[in-house]
Order: C-alpha cells, then structure tokens, then sequence
DNA sequence: TGAAAATTTGCAACATTATAACATTCGCCC
DNA sequence: GGGCGAATGTTATAATGTTGCAAATTTTCA
C-alpha cells in the first residue's frame, strides 16, 4: 500500500502489529486452533490498517501477495478471526478491525472516525454494564453486543 | 401477509400502527416535509412488522399492493424516512424498523431477539450518559451511535 | 507407516443489499 | 399555464456475502 494509515494515536505500528500476530498465535495455540498461513496473512492485512477493513479490500490486498483468492477464502478467514476473537466486525461500516483485548471476553465500544476512517477500540466497562442493566430491566438475555459511535475523532475535530 | 408478527409485548397493533401513521404526519407536518403516498406505505409497512424489515422485504411488500417498484424507489422511501427519524436502521440486521419516539432526538437501544426476530426500541439514557462519557473520556464528538444488542427476548429465552 | 476421517482450501456460481445515472412526472408558485 | 424544484420511474451496475462441491491438506489412530 502506498498510503500509509495514520493511527488514531501516535505508536510503533509495524511493533504493535508484530505484537498482535504473536498474541493471535498465542490464543489460537491455548485452544488448539489452527492459524494457517492464510488466516494468519489476513489477520495481519486487518492489522496493517487502523482503518476497519472490507472483506473486498482484504481480497485485493491478497491479490497484490499474488495470492489469487475468492471471496469465501477471505469470509471463511475472517469467520474464524472471529470466531476466536482475534478481529471485530464494524456492523455499521460491513468491515472488520483488529480487536485489541484477543482472548478476553468483552463488551466494546468502537469510535469510529467519520473523517479519518481511524476507529478505536474501548473497553468501556460503565457502558458495558449500563447495557446489561438496560437488557435485564427487559428481561433480556445479550449474547452479543454491538456498538459503534460515529464521529470526530480528536486529531479530525477541527474540521 | 399470512404470518403475522408477534408483537414483543402484547398491544393493540393495528392501533399502535394508525397511531404511529398519525404521529409521523404530524412530524412532516411541522418540518414542512412531504410524506407522499409511496413514502407512506413504506412506513406503513414497516409498522406492521415488529420485525425489522428489509429493503427488499419493503419492495416485495409494495409488489403484492400492485406497486411495481424497484429498489430505488423503496431507498429513496427509506431514506426520507430515516432522515425524518421514523424509523431506524439496524445495522447489523441490514434491516429497518420503525422509530417509537418520533420527533425526538434520542439514542436508542436496541434488543434483538435471535429466535423470534423482534426488536424492542428502549430509550436507556443510562447506556445513552455512558456512551457519551466514554466518548469525551477520548475527546471523540459522537454524531451517530448504533447500539444493538442480540440475544433471547423473555418469550423466548427457555428455548 | 499408512489408510480413514476431519479440516481447510479452491473454485464457480449465485444471492442479497445498495447505488449511479438519467429520463419523466408531479406539485407548487407566480 | 409555464417554469421550477422535488419526487419517482427505469435500467443498469456496484458492493457485500453465501452455497455447494471437489481437491488438497492435516490429523488421528490402528
């Protein structure tokens, strides 16, 4: 890629990917799941990127490996990304981030730029419970959760 | 329609649908916008279902009025009608539902249940004040927040 | 080891959701 | 009733996601 994605916040970003990856190999290796080289690859592709991805970009970014690959390779990487929690699907944008707590159980809450495109994982624990008390009042029983606040992001507000 | 929806709670629905017809005159009214005839019976439609509805779900529902409409025709409706704020998109769903607070700037929460498919709209300021604190923790200006939640509504959580 | 079983990948076709571009019609105002 | 902007019709196409089956790979276990 020739252009670069600004981080939301300043940090080592090729460090900070390497460092996903091992965490990835890590929780895949404690359940006994098997990050092949093409799930490894796509993972590593979302994490390149600050900016959530789209499934179609992570294809074109597999084409330009050479890897010439159809769109059930990329979903089917992506659904066990997901499946162990190694990356998050942004439901309002159709496009998938790194999730940044691999391997813990958690509720988060995405920022998502609507200038820069960054998005930023929280954990956000008062939001998390906030919902969880909402649900119980009806009864509810959450098995998943998804929120997404679209906006200006810090470094974009002044727009 | 042969299968009726089942409502998430019990209530007079053809009334709750009249009434919410009368409520989203009135929002046009008072902004001078044109709730036409097709933008009407989109959201006619989309009442009737507790279940959010998709697009394409909209369109087969005009077809079997005799409209022969195609997709953009059912986008445009559902645009203007998003933009008025009578009715919502969930995101994860890629479905539409109608707004229960009309004419009022809020940030709702959703409950989707998995086995029956109703949605519930709950106001939750609580989920509302947390989302916003988080936000500012991050100095994030929030224009737009999705909260969905997916799980088992009580009816049918002793499945 | 080596063959059966299970998982993963390749591949082609297709389904679903959403938009672009341009022509036509409608409602309104003077 | 002519002109103007909003709304709708129409065709085509883009973007996103899935199904089904065959081939290859890895695992299991005798």
């Amino acid at each position: 890629m020739s252009s670069k994605a600004l981080p939301y916040r300043p940090h080592n970003h090729a460090a900070c990917v390497q460092q996903a990856l091992a965490g990835a190999r890590a929780v895949c290796k404690a359940q006994n799941a098997r990050l092949t080289p093409t799930r490894e690859r796509v993972l590593e592709l979302i994490w390149q990127s600050h900016k959530p991805l789209g499934a179609y970009d992570v294809l074109a970014a597999l084409a330009e490996d050479g890897h010439n690959a159809a769109p059930p390779t990329v979903y089917r990487a992506l659904d066990f990304l997901l499946q162990y929690g190694l990356v998050h699907r942004i439901a309002s944008l159709n496009a998938f981030i790194g999730c940044t707590h691999a391997g813990e159980h958690h509720t988060s809450v995405f920022l998502i730029c609507r200038s820069c495109r960054n998005a930023l994982e929280l954990a956000a624990p008062s939001v998390a419970d906030a919902v969880r008390e909402a649900a119980a009042a009806q009864a509810f029983t959450p098995e998943e959760t998804t929120i997404e606040i679209a906006g200006q992001c810090p470094n974009c507000r002044h727009d």
